[in-house]
DNA sequence: CCTTTTTGTTTCTAATAGCGAACCACTGGT
DNA sequence: ACCAGTGGTTCGCTATTAGAAACAAAAAGG
Protein backbone atom coordinates (compact mmCIF):
# COMPACT_ATOMS: atom_id res chain seq x y z
CA UNK A 1 0.00 0.00 0.00
CA UNK A 2 1.30 3.41 -1.00
CA UNK A 3 0.79 6.04 1.62
CA UNK A 4 1.19 9.02 -0.69
CA UNK A 5 -1.40 7.70 -3.10
CA UNK A 6 -3.62 6.71 -0.23
CA UNK A 7 -3.59 10.24 1.14
CA UNK A 8 -4.25 11.66 -2.28
CA UNK A 9 -7.27 9.48 -2.90
CA UNK A 10 -8.53 10.30 0.55
CA UNK A 11 -8.31 13.95 -0.37
CA UNK A 12 -10.61 13.44 -3.34
CA UNK A 13 -13.32 12.18 -1.02
CA UNK A 14 -13.71 15.68 0.36
CA UNK A 15 -15.06 16.97 -2.93
CA UNK A 16 -18.75 16.21 -2.50
CA UNK A 17 -22.02 17.48 -3.84
CA UNK A 18 -22.42 19.47 -0.63
CA UNK A 19 -18.92 20.93 -0.69
CA UNK A 20 -17.61 20.81 -4.25
CA UNK A 21 -15.02 23.54 -3.85
CA UNK A 22 -12.00 23.74 -1.55
CA UNK A 23 -9.22 26.20 -0.96
CA UNK A 24 -5.79 24.71 -0.31
CA UNK A 25 -5.43 25.79 3.30
CA UNK A 26 -9.10 25.22 4.04
CA UNK A 27 -8.85 21.60 2.93
CA UNK A 28 -5.56 21.14 4.75
CA UNK A 29 -7.19 22.20 8.01
CA UNK A 30 -10.08 19.80 7.40
CA UNK A 31 -7.68 16.91 6.82
CA UNK A 32 -5.28 17.87 9.61
CA UNK A 33 -2.25 17.92 7.35
CA UNK A 34 0.13 20.55 6.07
CA UNK A 35 -1.21 22.84 3.38
CA UNK A 36 1.98 22.19 1.43
CA UNK A 37 1.03 18.58 1.04
CA UNK A 38 -2.48 19.41 -0.04
CA UNK A 39 -1.13 21.85 -2.57
CA UNK A 40 1.21 19.27 -4.05
CA UNK A 41 -1.54 16.70 -4.34
CA UNK A 42 -3.94 19.13 -5.98
CA UNK A 43 -1.24 20.35 -8.37
CA UNK A 44 -0.52 16.80 -9.44
CA UNK A 45 -4.18 15.94 -9.85
CA UNK A 46 -4.64 19.07 -11.90
CA UNK A 47 -2.07 17.98 -14.49
CA UNK A 48 -4.29 15.01 -15.18
CA UNK A 49 -7.56 16.90 -15.15
CA UNK A 50 -8.87 15.21 -12.01
CA UNK A 51 -9.23 18.57 -10.35
CA UNK A 52 -9.16 22.06 -11.76
CA UNK A 53 -8.64 25.45 -10.22
CA UNK A 54 -11.20 28.14 -10.78
CA UNK A 55 -9.14 31.13 -11.97
CA UNK A 56 -11.28 33.69 -10.14
CA UNK A 57 -11.53 32.24 -6.66
CA UNK A 58 -8.37 30.10 -6.91
CA UNK A 59 -10.37 27.33 -5.32
CA UNK A 60 -10.17 23.76 -6.57
CA UNK A 61 -12.96 21.48 -7.77
CA UNK A 62 -13.27 18.10 -9.48
CA UNK A 63 -12.21 18.03 -13.14
CA UNK A 64 -13.58 16.53 -16.30
CA UNK A 65 -11.30 13.51 -16.34
CA UNK A 66 -13.80 11.69 -14.19
CA UNK A 67 -16.31 11.94 -17.00
CA UNK A 68 -13.85 10.31 -19.38
CA UNK A 69 -13.05 7.45 -17.06
CA UNK A 70 -16.68 7.00 -16.14
CA UNK A 71 -17.56 6.58 -19.78
CA UNK A 72 -14.93 3.88 -20.29
CA UNK A 73 -16.16 2.14 -17.15
CA UNK A 74 -19.64 2.05 -18.59
CA UNK A 75 -18.18 0.83 -21.84
CA UNK A 76 -16.49 -2.14 -20.16
CA UNK A 77 -19.84 -3.07 -18.72
CA UNK A 78 -21.43 -3.23 -22.15
CA UNK A 79 -24.11 -4.74 -20.03
CA UNK A 80 -25.64 -1.33 -19.70
CA UNK A 81 -25.99 -0.90 -23.43
CA UNK A 82 -27.64 -4.26 -23.85
CA UNK A 83 -29.93 -3.91 -20.87
CA UNK A 84 -30.95 -0.28 -21.30
CA UNK A 85 -33.41 -0.89 -24.16
CA UNK A 86 -35.28 -3.38 -22.01
CA UNK A 87 -35.36 -0.96 -19.10
CA UNK A 88 -36.60 1.80 -21.34
CA UNK A 89 -39.44 -0.36 -22.58
CA UNK A 90 -40.58 -1.15 -19.05
CA UNK A 91 -40.32 2.51 -18.12
CA UNK A 92 -42.59 3.45 -21.01
CA UNK A 93 -45.05 0.64 -20.40
CA UNK A 94 -45.46 1.45 -16.70
CA UNK A 95 -44.84 5.17 -16.91
CA UNK A 96 -42.43 4.93 -14.00
CA UNK A 97 -38.64 5.06 -13.79
CA UNK A 98 -36.60 1.84 -13.91
CA UNK A 99 -33.31 1.34 -12.07
CA UNK A 100 -30.46 -1.12 -12.51
CA UNK A 101 -28.68 -1.69 -9.21
CA UNK A 102 -25.40 -3.59 -9.21
CA UNK A 103 -23.84 -5.48 -6.31
CA UNK A 104 -20.39 -4.20 -5.35
CA UNK A 105 -18.96 -5.63 -2.16
CA UNK A 106 -21.42 -4.98 0.65
CA UNK A 107 -23.13 -2.14 -1.16
CA UNK A 108 -25.27 -1.52 -4.20
CA UNK A 109 -24.43 0.83 -7.04
CA UNK A 110 -26.92 2.46 -9.33
CA UNK A 111 -25.58 1.68 -12.80
CA UNK A 112 -28.35 2.86 -15.09
CA UNK A 113 -31.66 4.71 -14.97
CA UNK A 114 -34.43 4.70 -17.55
CA UNK A 115 -36.58 7.72 -16.76
CA UNK A 116 -40.32 7.69 -17.24
CA UNK A 117 -41.98 10.47 -19.16
CA UNK A 118 -43.39 11.94 -15.96
CA UNK A 119 -39.97 12.70 -14.57
CA UNK A 120 -39.66 13.17 -10.85
CA UNK A 121 -36.24 13.87 -9.38
CA UNK A 122 -34.90 11.21 -7.04
CA UNK A 123 -31.98 11.21 -4.66
CA UNK A 124 -30.68 8.44 -6.87
CA UNK A 125 -28.21 9.18 -9.64
CA UNK A 126 -25.95 6.96 -11.71
CA UNK A 127 -22.95 5.91 -9.66
CA UNK A 128 -24.54 6.54 -6.28
CA UNK A 129 -23.99 3.85 -3.66
CA UNK A 130 -26.78 2.37 -1.58
CA UNK A 131 -27.08 0.30 1.58
CA UNK A 132 -28.39 -3.19 0.98
CA UNK A 133 -30.81 -3.49 3.89
CA UNK A 134 -33.36 -0.88 2.90
CA UNK A 135 -35.61 -0.54 -0.14
CA UNK A 136 -36.84 -3.18 -2.56
CA UNK A 137 -33.99 -2.72 -5.04
CA UNK A 138 -31.44 -3.46 -2.34
CA UNK A 139 -33.23 -6.03 -0.20
CA UNK A 140 -33.96 -8.21 -3.20
CA UNK A 141 -30.22 -8.46 -3.71
CA UNK A 142 -29.45 -9.02 -0.06
CA UNK A 143 -32.09 -11.73 0.14
CA UNK A 144 -30.10 -13.96 -2.19
CA UNK A 145 -26.69 -13.37 -0.62
CA UNK A 146 -25.12 -16.13 1.50
CA UNK A 147 -26.04 -15.93 5.20
CA UNK A 148 -22.47 -14.98 6.11
CA UNK A 149 -22.56 -11.95 3.84
CA UNK A 150 -25.94 -10.96 5.21
CA UNK A 151 -24.51 -11.05 8.71
CA UNK A 152 -21.57 -8.92 7.65
CA UNK A 153 -23.95 -6.27 6.33
CA UNK A 154 -26.04 -6.36 9.49
CA UNK A 155 -22.94 -6.16 11.68
CA UNK A 156 -21.93 -2.94 9.94
CA UNK A 157 -25.08 -1.48 11.46
CA UNK A 158 -28.71 -0.94 10.43
CA UNK A 159 -29.04 2.79 10.56
CA UNK A 160 -32.60 3.65 9.51
CA UNK A 161 -32.84 6.03 6.55
CA UNK A 162 -36.54 6.76 7.02
CA UNK A 163 -39.12 5.85 9.63
CA UNK A 164 -40.11 2.85 7.52
CA UNK A 165 -36.65 1.34 7.35
CA UNK A 166 -36.46 -2.05 9.05
CA UNK A 167 -33.82 -1.70 11.75
CA UNK A 168 -34.53 -4.84 13.71
CA UNK A 169 -32.22 -7.70 12.81
CA UNK A 170 -34.78 -10.48 13.21
CA UNK A 171 -37.50 -8.63 11.34
CA UNK A 172 -35.08 -7.99 8.49
CA UNK A 173 -34.03 -11.61 8.19
CA UNK A 174 -37.69 -12.70 8.17
CA UNK A 175 -38.41 -10.15 5.48
CA UNK A 176 -35.48 -11.36 3.38
CA UNK A 177 -36.63 -14.97 3.76
CA UNK A 178 -40.03 -14.01 2.42
CA UNK A 179 -38.56 -12.09 -0.49
CA UNK A 180 -36.48 -15.13 -1.38
CA UNK A 181 -39.63 -17.27 -1.39
CA UNK A 182 -41.59 -14.81 -3.49
CA UNK A 183 -38.76 -14.06 -5.88
CA UNK A 184 -39.42 -10.33 -5.77
CA UNK A 185 -39.69 -7.42 -3.35
CA UNK A 186 -42.08 -4.56 -2.77
CA UNK A 187 -41.47 -1.69 -0.39
CA UNK A 188 -42.70 1.81 0.30
CA UNK A 189 -40.68 4.63 1.81
CA UNK A 190 -37.92 2.43 3.19
CA UNK A 191 -35.05 4.09 1.44
CA UNK A 192 -36.59 7.39 0.43
CA UNK A 193 -39.80 8.72 1.92
CA UNK A 194 -42.97 8.41 -0.15
CA UNK A 195 -41.18 6.37 -2.81
CA UNK A 196 -42.28 2.84 -3.67
CA UNK A 197 -40.12 0.15 -5.23
CA UNK A 198 -40.84 -3.15 -6.96
CA UNK A 199 -37.72 -5.19 -7.59
CA UNK A 200 -36.55 -8.51 -9.00
CA UNK A 201 -33.09 -10.07 -8.68
CA UNK A 202 -30.63 -10.80 -11.48
CA UNK A 203 -28.22 -13.73 -11.36
CA UNK A 204 -24.93 -14.50 -13.04
CA UNK A 205 -24.15 -17.73 -14.85
CA UNK A 206 -23.20 -19.50 -11.62
CA UNK A 207 -26.45 -18.59 -9.88
CA UNK A 208 -25.02 -15.76 -7.79
CA UNK A 209 -26.99 -12.53 -7.35
CA UNK A 210 -25.22 -9.74 -9.14
CA UNK A 211 -27.87 -7.06 -9.53
CA UNK A 212 -31.52 -6.07 -9.39
CA UNK A 213 -34.05 -4.44 -11.66
CA UNK A 214 -36.46 -2.00 -10.03
CA UNK A 215 -39.54 0.02 -10.86
CA UNK A 216 -39.79 3.03 -8.57
CA UNK A 217 -41.74 6.24 -8.21
CA UNK A 218 -43.95 8.32 -5.93
CA UNK A 219 -46.06 6.01 -3.79
CA UNK A 220 -49.42 7.58 -4.68
CA UNK A 221 -48.97 6.38 -8.25
CA UNK A 222 -48.70 2.72 -7.25
CA UNK A 223 -51.59 1.48 -5.09
CA UNK A 224 -51.36 -2.20 -4.15
CA UNK A 225 -53.84 -3.34 -6.78
CA UNK A 226 -51.62 -1.96 -9.54
CA UNK A 227 -48.59 -3.87 -8.33
CA UNK A 228 -49.32 -7.19 -10.10
CA UNK A 229 -49.39 -5.54 -13.49
CA UNK A 230 -46.11 -3.74 -12.91
CA UNK A 231 -44.62 -6.95 -11.59
CA UNK A 232 -45.65 -8.87 -14.68
CA UNK A 233 -43.89 -6.29 -16.84
CA UNK A 234 -40.82 -6.51 -14.64
CA UNK A 235 -40.79 -10.31 -14.74
CA UNK A 236 -40.62 -10.53 -18.52
CA UNK A 237 -37.88 -7.91 -18.50
CA UNK A 238 -36.05 -9.96 -15.89
CA UNK A 239 -36.04 -13.01 -18.12
CA UNK A 240 -34.71 -11.09 -21.11
CA UNK A 241 -31.98 -9.45 -19.08
CA UNK A 242 -31.16 -12.79 -17.50
CA UNK A 243 -30.58 -14.25 -20.95
CA UNK A 244 -28.24 -11.39 -21.82
CA UNK A 245 -26.36 -11.81 -18.57
CA UNK A 246 -25.83 -15.56 -19.03
CA UNK A 247 -24.25 -14.84 -22.35
CA UNK A 248 -21.68 -12.54 -20.77
CA UNK A 249 -20.82 -14.05 -17.39
CA UNK B 1 4.56 17.74 -7.83
CA UNK B 2 4.28 14.29 -6.29
CA UNK B 3 6.04 11.63 -8.27
CA UNK B 4 4.26 8.70 -6.69
CA UNK B 5 0.87 10.18 -7.43
CA UNK B 6 2.04 11.20 -10.88
CA UNK B 7 3.05 7.65 -11.68
CA UNK B 8 -0.21 6.33 -10.32
CA UNK B 9 -2.34 8.67 -12.42
CA UNK B 10 -0.23 7.82 -15.41
CA UNK B 11 -1.01 4.19 -14.79
CA UNK B 12 -4.74 4.85 -14.96
CA UNK B 13 -4.32 6.19 -18.49
CA UNK B 14 -3.54 2.69 -19.68
CA UNK B 15 -7.06 1.52 -18.93
CA UNK B 16 -8.77 2.43 -22.18
CA UNK B 17 -11.78 1.33 -24.14
CA UNK B 18 -9.45 -0.69 -26.34
CA UNK B 19 -7.57 -2.31 -23.46
CA UNK B 20 -9.75 -2.18 -20.36
CA UNK B 21 -8.05 -5.03 -18.53
CA UNK B 22 -4.45 -5.41 -17.38
CA UNK B 23 -2.47 -8.01 -15.49
CA UNK B 24 0.08 -6.67 -13.00
CA UNK B 25 3.20 -7.80 -14.82
CA UNK B 26 1.73 -7.10 -18.21
CA UNK B 27 1.10 -3.47 -17.30
CA UNK B 28 4.50 -3.17 -15.63
CA UNK B 29 6.20 -4.21 -18.85
CA UNK B 30 4.14 -1.70 -20.80
CA UNK B 31 5.15 1.11 -18.44
CA UNK B 32 8.76 0.00 -18.09
CA UNK B 33 8.66 -0.13 -14.30
CA UNK B 34 8.88 -2.86 -11.71
CA UNK B 35 5.80 -5.04 -11.39
CA UNK B 36 6.03 -4.58 -7.64
CA UNK B 37 5.31 -0.91 -8.02
CA UNK B 38 2.38 -1.52 -10.31
CA UNK B 39 0.97 -3.99 -7.84
CA UNK B 40 1.17 -1.49 -5.00
CA UNK B 41 -0.50 1.22 -7.00
CA UNK B 42 -3.32 -1.06 -8.10
CA UNK B 43 -3.79 -2.36 -4.57
CA UNK B 44 -4.12 1.18 -3.26
CA UNK B 45 -6.51 2.22 -6.02
CA UNK B 46 -8.58 -0.84 -5.29
CA UNK B 47 -9.20 0.20 -1.67
CA UNK B 48 -10.92 3.27 -3.05
CA UNK B 49 -12.84 1.53 -5.80
CA UNK B 50 -10.94 3.19 -8.62
CA UNK B 51 -9.91 -0.18 -9.93
CA UNK B 52 -11.13 -3.66 -9.16
CA UNK B 53 -9.70 -7.08 -9.68
CA UNK B 54 -11.72 -9.63 -11.53
CA UNK B 55 -11.66 -12.68 -9.23
CA UNK B 56 -11.51 -15.19 -12.10
CA UNK B 57 -8.72 -13.78 -14.24
CA UNK B 58 -7.03 -11.80 -11.45
CA UNK B 59 -6.74 -8.98 -13.94
CA UNK B 60 -7.51 -5.41 -12.97
CA UNK B 61 -10.01 -2.97 -14.52
CA UNK B 62 -11.48 0.44 -13.73
CA UNK B 63 -13.88 0.55 -10.78
CA UNK B 64 -17.20 2.16 -10.08
CA UNK B 65 -15.83 5.08 -8.11
CA UNK B 66 -15.40 6.96 -11.35
CA UNK B 67 -19.15 6.86 -11.83
CA UNK B 68 -19.65 8.44 -8.42
CA UNK B 69 -17.18 11.23 -9.01
CA UNK B 70 -18.47 11.81 -12.53
CA UNK B 71 -21.93 12.33 -11.18
CA UNK B 72 -20.77 14.94 -8.67
CA UNK B 73 -18.81 16.66 -11.43
CA UNK B 74 -21.95 16.91 -13.50
CA UNK B 75 -23.76 18.15 -10.43
CA UNK B 76 -21.33 21.01 -9.96
CA UNK B 77 -21.98 22.05 -13.53
CA UNK B 78 -25.71 22.35 -12.96
CA UNK B 79 -25.36 23.90 -16.36
CA UNK B 80 -26.09 20.55 -17.89
CA UNK B 81 -29.40 20.25 -16.13
CA UNK B 82 -30.52 23.67 -17.23
CA UNK B 83 -29.33 23.33 -20.78
CA UNK B 84 -30.41 19.78 -21.47
CA UNK B 85 -34.12 20.54 -21.95
CA UNK B 86 -33.25 23.06 -24.64
CA UNK B 87 -30.96 20.57 -26.36
CA UNK B 88 -33.64 17.91 -26.23
CA UNK B 89 -36.14 20.22 -27.86
CA UNK B 90 -33.79 20.98 -30.75
CA UNK B 91 -33.03 17.28 -31.12
CA UNK B 92 -36.72 16.52 -31.43
CA UNK B 93 -37.44 19.41 -33.78
CA UNK B 94 -34.62 18.52 -36.16
CA UNK B 95 -34.62 14.78 -35.60
CA UNK B 96 -30.85 14.85 -35.20
CA UNK B 97 -28.61 14.56 -32.15
CA UNK B 98 -27.46 17.69 -30.32
CA UNK B 99 -24.07 18.01 -28.58
CA UNK B 100 -22.78 20.38 -25.93
CA UNK B 101 -19.02 20.78 -26.25
CA UNK B 102 -17.13 22.55 -23.48
CA UNK B 103 -13.77 24.29 -23.76
CA UNK B 104 -11.12 22.84 -21.44
CA UNK B 105 -7.61 24.12 -21.99
CA UNK B 106 -6.65 23.50 -25.60
CA UNK B 107 -9.22 20.78 -26.07
CA UNK B 108 -12.96 20.34 -26.18
CA UNK B 109 -14.96 18.03 -23.96
CA UNK B 110 -18.34 16.57 -24.80
CA UNK B 111 -20.46 17.37 -21.75
CA UNK B 112 -23.93 16.37 -22.81
CA UNK B 113 -25.74 14.66 -25.66
CA UNK B 114 -29.42 14.83 -26.57
CA UNK B 115 -30.06 11.89 -28.85
CA UNK B 116 -32.52 12.07 -31.70
CA UNK B 117 -35.15 9.42 -32.08
CA UNK B 118 -33.33 7.93 -35.06
CA UNK B 119 -30.32 6.99 -32.98
CA UNK B 120 -27.07 6.40 -34.78
CA UNK B 121 -24.00 5.53 -32.73
CA UNK B 122 -21.18 8.07 -32.87
CA UNK B 123 -17.60 7.90 -31.75
CA UNK B 124 -18.61 10.70 -29.40
CA UNK B 125 -19.60 9.93 -25.83
CA UNK B 126 -19.99 12.10 -22.76
CA UNK B 127 -16.58 12.99 -21.38
CA UNK B 128 -14.66 12.32 -24.58
CA UNK B 129 -12.05 14.90 -25.52
CA UNK B 130 -11.78 16.43 -28.97
CA UNK B 131 -9.22 18.45 -30.91
CA UNK B 132 -10.30 22.00 -31.61
CA UNK B 133 -9.18 22.32 -35.23
CA UNK B 134 -11.53 19.84 -36.85
CA UNK B 135 -15.30 19.66 -37.05
CA UNK B 136 -17.90 22.40 -36.70
CA UNK B 137 -18.41 21.91 -32.97
CA UNK B 138 -14.72 22.48 -32.31
CA UNK B 139 -13.81 25.05 -34.93
CA UNK B 140 -16.61 27.35 -33.84
CA UNK B 141 -14.97 27.45 -30.43
CA UNK B 142 -11.46 27.89 -31.80
CA UNK B 143 -12.64 30.70 -34.06
CA UNK B 144 -13.37 32.89 -31.07
CA UNK B 145 -10.22 32.12 -29.11
CA UNK B 146 -7.47 34.75 -28.95
CA UNK B 147 -4.89 34.48 -31.73
CA UNK B 148 -2.21 33.38 -29.28
CA UNK B 149 -4.29 30.42 -28.16
CA UNK B 150 -5.07 29.52 -31.76
CA UNK B 151 -1.35 29.46 -32.49
CA UNK B 152 -0.71 27.26 -29.50
CA UNK B 153 -3.24 24.75 -30.80
CA UNK B 154 -1.75 24.83 -34.27
CA UNK B 155 1.78 24.44 -32.92
CA UNK B 156 0.73 21.24 -31.18
CA UNK B 157 0.19 19.86 -34.67
CA UNK B 158 -2.68 19.50 -37.13
CA UNK B 159 -2.93 15.78 -37.55
CA UNK B 160 -5.79 15.09 -39.96
CA UNK B 161 -8.50 12.82 -38.57
CA UNK B 162 -10.18 12.21 -41.92
CA UNK B 163 -9.38 13.16 -45.49
CA UNK B 164 -11.55 16.25 -45.10
CA UNK B 165 -9.71 17.62 -42.07
CA UNK B 166 -8.04 20.93 -42.80
CA UNK B 167 -4.36 20.40 -42.10
CA UNK B 168 -2.97 23.52 -43.71
CA UNK B 169 -2.32 26.30 -41.24
CA UNK B 170 -3.26 29.19 -43.55
CA UNK B 171 -6.41 27.49 -44.81
CA UNK B 172 -7.48 26.84 -41.24
CA UNK B 173 -6.99 30.43 -40.14
CA UNK B 174 -8.97 31.66 -43.13
CA UNK B 175 -11.73 29.22 -42.31
CA UNK B 176 -11.82 30.37 -38.69
CA UNK B 177 -11.99 34.02 -39.76
CA UNK B 178 -14.99 33.23 -41.90
CA UNK B 179 -16.69 31.32 -39.10
CA UNK B 180 -16.17 34.30 -36.82
CA UNK B 181 -17.81 36.56 -39.39
CA UNK B 182 -20.74 34.23 -39.89
CA UNK B 183 -21.22 33.45 -36.24
CA UNK B 184 -21.66 29.73 -36.93
CA UNK B 185 -19.92 26.79 -38.53
CA UNK B 186 -20.87 24.00 -40.90
CA UNK B 187 -18.69 21.06 -41.77
CA UNK B 188 -18.94 17.58 -43.25
CA UNK B 189 -16.70 14.66 -42.45
CA UNK B 190 -13.93 16.70 -40.86
CA UNK B 191 -13.89 14.97 -37.53
CA UNK B 192 -15.72 11.77 -38.33
CA UNK B 193 -16.29 10.51 -41.85
CA UNK B 194 -19.74 11.02 -43.35
CA UNK B 195 -20.90 13.05 -40.36
CA UNK B 196 -22.07 16.65 -40.72
CA UNK B 197 -22.06 19.28 -38.01
CA UNK B 198 -23.77 22.66 -37.58
CA UNK B 199 -22.48 24.58 -34.59
CA UNK B 200 -22.86 27.90 -32.79
CA UNK B 201 -20.61 29.29 -30.05
CA UNK B 202 -21.57 30.00 -26.44
CA UNK B 203 -20.02 32.83 -24.45
CA UNK B 204 -19.55 33.51 -20.76
CA UNK B 205 -20.49 36.76 -19.07
CA UNK B 206 -17.19 38.38 -20.03
CA UNK B 207 -17.57 37.55 -23.72
CA UNK B 208 -15.15 34.61 -23.72
CA UNK B 209 -16.04 31.46 -25.66
CA UNK B 210 -16.69 28.66 -23.24
CA UNK B 211 -18.59 26.10 -25.28
CA UNK B 212 -20.52 25.25 -28.42
CA UNK B 213 -23.89 23.79 -29.32
CA UNK B 214 -23.96 21.41 -32.26
CA UNK B 215 -26.43 19.54 -34.42
CA UNK B 216 -24.79 16.50 -35.95
CA UNK B 217 -25.71 13.35 -37.84
CA UNK B 218 -25.09 11.29 -40.96
CA UNK B 219 -24.40 13.65 -43.86
CA UNK B 220 -27.04 12.22 -46.19
CA UNK B 221 -29.71 13.49 -43.86
CA UNK B 222 -28.57 17.12 -44.11
CA UNK B 223 -28.28 18.42 -47.68
CA UNK B 224 -27.19 22.05 -47.92
CA UNK B 225 -30.69 23.36 -48.52
CA UNK B 226 -31.88 21.97 -45.20
CA UNK B 227 -29.11 23.73 -43.29
CA UNK B 228 -30.85 27.13 -42.86
CA UNK B 229 -33.80 25.56 -41.08
CA UNK B 230 -31.59 23.62 -38.69
CA UNK B 231 -29.53 26.73 -38.13
CA UNK B 232 -32.60 28.76 -37.23
CA UNK B 233 -33.54 26.19 -34.62
CA UNK B 234 -30.01 26.21 -33.26
CA UNK B 235 -29.90 30.00 -33.12
CA UNK B 236 -32.95 30.33 -30.90
CA UNK B 237 -31.54 27.59 -28.67
CA UNK B 238 -28.27 29.52 -28.56
CA UNK B 239 -29.99 32.61 -27.23
CA UNK B 240 -31.83 30.71 -24.52
CA UNK B 241 -28.71 28.90 -23.39
CA UNK B 242 -26.80 32.16 -23.53
CA UNK B 243 -29.29 33.69 -21.11
CA UNK B 244 -28.86 30.77 -18.74
CA UNK B 245 -25.08 31.03 -18.96
CA UNK B 246 -25.00 34.75 -18.20
CA UNK B 247 -26.95 34.08 -15.07
CA UNK B 248 -24.32 31.62 -13.84
CA UNK B 249 -20.99 33.02 -14.96
C1' DC C 1 0.96 -36.26 -14.77
C1' DC C 2 4.93 -33.90 -13.90
C1' DT C 3 7.78 -29.95 -15.41
C1' DT C 4 8.33 -25.27 -16.73
C1' DT C 5 6.79 -20.89 -17.11
C1' DT C 6 4.11 -17.20 -15.66
C1' DT C 7 1.02 -15.31 -12.54
C1' DG C 8 -0.07 -12.14 -8.29
C1' DT C 9 1.83 -11.18 -3.82
C1' DT C 10 5.38 -10.51 0.03
C1' DT C 11 9.73 -9.23 2.05
C1' DC C 12 13.82 -6.64 2.47
C1' DT C 13 17.20 -2.47 2.24
C1' DA C 14 19.36 1.30 -0.28
C1' DA C 15 18.19 5.66 -1.82
C1' DT C 16 14.83 8.48 -3.44
C1' DA C 17 10.96 11.35 -2.79
C1' DG C 18 7.77 13.50 0.44
C1' DC C 19 6.90 16.24 4.71
C1' DG C 20 6.51 20.50 6.95
C1' DA C 21 8.56 24.84 9.08
C1' DA C 22 9.55 28.99 7.35
C1' DC C 23 9.27 31.78 3.42
C1' DC C 24 7.42 35.04 -0.33
C1' DA C 25 3.93 37.59 -3.06
C1' DC C 26 -0.46 38.88 -3.26
C1' DT C 27 -5.42 40.06 -2.10
C1' DG C 28 -9.10 42.03 0.65
C1' DG C 29 -11.04 43.84 4.65
C1' DT C 30 -10.48 47.24 8.51
C1' DA D 1 -1.25 51.50 6.02
C1' DC D 2 -1.99 47.71 8.17
C1' DC D 3 -2.88 42.79 9.26
C1' DA D 4 -4.86 38.38 8.43
C1' DG D 5 -5.86 35.68 5.10
C1' DT D 6 -4.77 33.41 0.69
C1' DG D 7 -1.93 30.30 -2.95
C1' DG D 8 2.66 29.07 -4.06
C1' DT D 9 7.90 28.01 -3.16
C1' DT D 10 12.21 26.48 -0.96
C1' DC D 11 15.16 23.19 1.55
C1' DG D 12 17.00 19.93 4.90
C1' DC D 13 15.77 15.83 7.57
C1' DT D 14 13.50 11.62 7.49
C1' DA D 15 10.02 8.51 6.35
C1' DT D 16 8.50 6.25 2.27
C1' DT D 17 9.05 4.19 -1.89
C1' DA D 18 11.36 1.42 -5.63
C1' DG D 19 13.00 -2.75 -7.14
C1' DA D 20 15.75 -7.21 -6.85
C1' DA D 21 14.93 -11.47 -5.14
C1' DA D 22 11.94 -14.97 -3.26
C1' DC D 23 7.26 -16.91 -2.78
C1' DA D 24 3.10 -19.82 -3.61
C1' DA D 25 -0.18 -20.85 -6.80
C1' DA D 26 -1.94 -21.43 -11.06
C1' DA D 27 -1.60 -22.00 -16.11
C1' DA D 28 0.86 -23.89 -20.11
C1' DG D 29 3.12 -27.38 -22.34
C1' DG D 30 5.20 -31.76 -22.86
Amino acid sequence: MLKTLDNALDLLKHFTREKPQWGVRELAKEMNISHTVVYRMLATFERYGFVKQEPKTKKYELGFSFLEYASTVKDNLDITELIYPVMKRVAEATNESVFLTWLDGLEGICLEIAESRQQVKYAMSIGSRTLLYAGASNKVIMAYLPASTQSAIIEKGLRPRTEHTIHDKEKLLQDLARIREDGWAYSVGEYTDTVFGIAVPLFSGDRQVVASLTIAGPDYRMPEQKVPEALRELRTAQQEVQAILQRIF
